[in-house]
DNA sequence: ATCTGTTATTATGTATACACTGAAATATCA
DNA sequence: TGATATTTCAGTGTATACATAATAACAGAT
């Protein structure tokens, strides 16, 4: 009977949406470490419920990309090599840089605009109070604007699931980062040219950004030991 | 993750990727139309197995956005709205330039070359023989090989899926299409960037390409008359 | 001691059983 | 007749039971 209320959003959900949840929760926050094993049943005793709910969750999550099904021998959280780091960053510019470039030609409102302004000046206060961890939220929650508001119900969806995979190798990259000054200012930059509806400029902002962040990680995986998985750096 | 494996090479399927597959196929070829709502008690008879396995196909094809599961009252195939068709080839689209300028950067071997050649000089006879049904297999195949050939896995695997949903969306477009002369030029073209290694090149044709094809089919959903789901074009 | 064939174990994959929910259908009342 | 309350009922959501396959343990032989 273990009441696991790390997630505060209490409402109708199906014990298969619980499930799926909180053990997204789990692996999202390193609780389940990438490589971890584990069995449906274990899980299941766990969460407090049957097999089945769990069984359901679990496909879903494999479904994400962050467990692995293993056929008759249960089931394993995702590795993150070097190279899945390089390959989600790669997707996610470019879902990114296409959502930047949708939401600027589609000028958005007074309301939308004051959320990603609000996000923009989180992003300066933190990082002028030397707090990464409020910084990293509110580069999230920038991110995750230019994503849900672009217009693009698919790109959205699609863009979004690739956010939680790259939050998922941000935790292994954050001790290695510099301090994001450049983001703050290309944010702003995007920012701007959304205002003006200038989309062709929005999208070369991103991308810019995106392909700056791009060598920096690439620096940031030599100086790691993760495993590489066999893969050569994609030329820029 | 969900080895799709498209190979005729059968292993030893569980019941589950049946399932799977053959509902999947059903729905890609317009068997079970789009709209259509199914019990699941139903399709499990249909397929002589429990529902349980059903089940967990269902919640994978509702994953790969192909039905809604409707919380207590079963599942529908999922509707393709004009809006829906816009929003996946735009997706479709930015996943496949960056997939070009990969493959191109990766200066792919000879055997690679060849397959993409192939798909080609098979558009090409196609073409000339009018067999719009070859022609379509063609050309189908040579997006699939661009994808599949690119390097990233993450990319292929989500282009991959978005590549299907498209071929949902194609049928109901095919009829309406012109012939596709322009296609087979820009598919040479960009094969032969892709043999140069240049990276640049290849992305904008193939960009280019797919703008162009973005704009016929805008002028496709006009003259159709499907749900257009509130949905304003997108500026390009 | 190592290798191999057999047995045993164990967790999954699938089937079945059951409870709960929401809606259609019927009944009651104004 | 129309509106509302009640009942019924079909179908999902969840739990449990069972069969199967894969591995581990073990014994016997070389």
């Amino acid at each position: 009977m273990t009441e696991n209320s790390s997630t505060p959003t209490a409402g109708k959900r199906s014990m298969v949406d619980a499930a799926y949840s909180e053990l997204r929760e789990r692996i999202l926050h390193n609780i389940m470490p990438p490589g971890q094993s584990a069995l449906e049943e274990e899980l299941a005793l766990q969460l407090g419920m049957s097999r089945t709910p769990v069984r359901e969750a679990l496909i879903r999550l494999a479904n994400d990309g962050l467990v692995d099904i293993i056929p008759r021998r249960g089931i394993r959280v995702r590795e993150v090599t070097a190279r899945d780091i390089r390959e989600i960053n790669e997707v996610l510019g470019c879902l990114e840089v296409q959502a930047a470039e949708r939401l600027a030609a589609r000028r958005p409102g007074e309301a939308e605009i004051a959320q990603l302004e609000e996000a923009v000046r989180a992003m300066d206060d933190a990082l002028e109070a030397e707090d990464m961890i409020a910084w990293s939220r509110a580069d999230y929650r920038f991110h995750c604007l230019i994503i849900d508001l672009c217009g693009n119900r698919h790109l959205a969806e699609t863009a979004r699931l690739f956010l939680d995979k790259a939050h998922r190798s941000r935790l292994l990259t954050l001790p290695y980062r510099t301090r994001p000054v450049y983001s703050n200012v290309n944010h702003a930059a995007v920012l701007e040219a959304i205002r003006r509806g200038d989309s062709q400029t929005a999208g070369e902002i991103h991308g810019a950004h995106k392909r700056r962040w791009t060598r920096e990680l690439n620096d940031i995986i030599d100086r790691m030991d993760v495993a590489s998985d066999s893969d050569s750096h994609p030329v820029d």
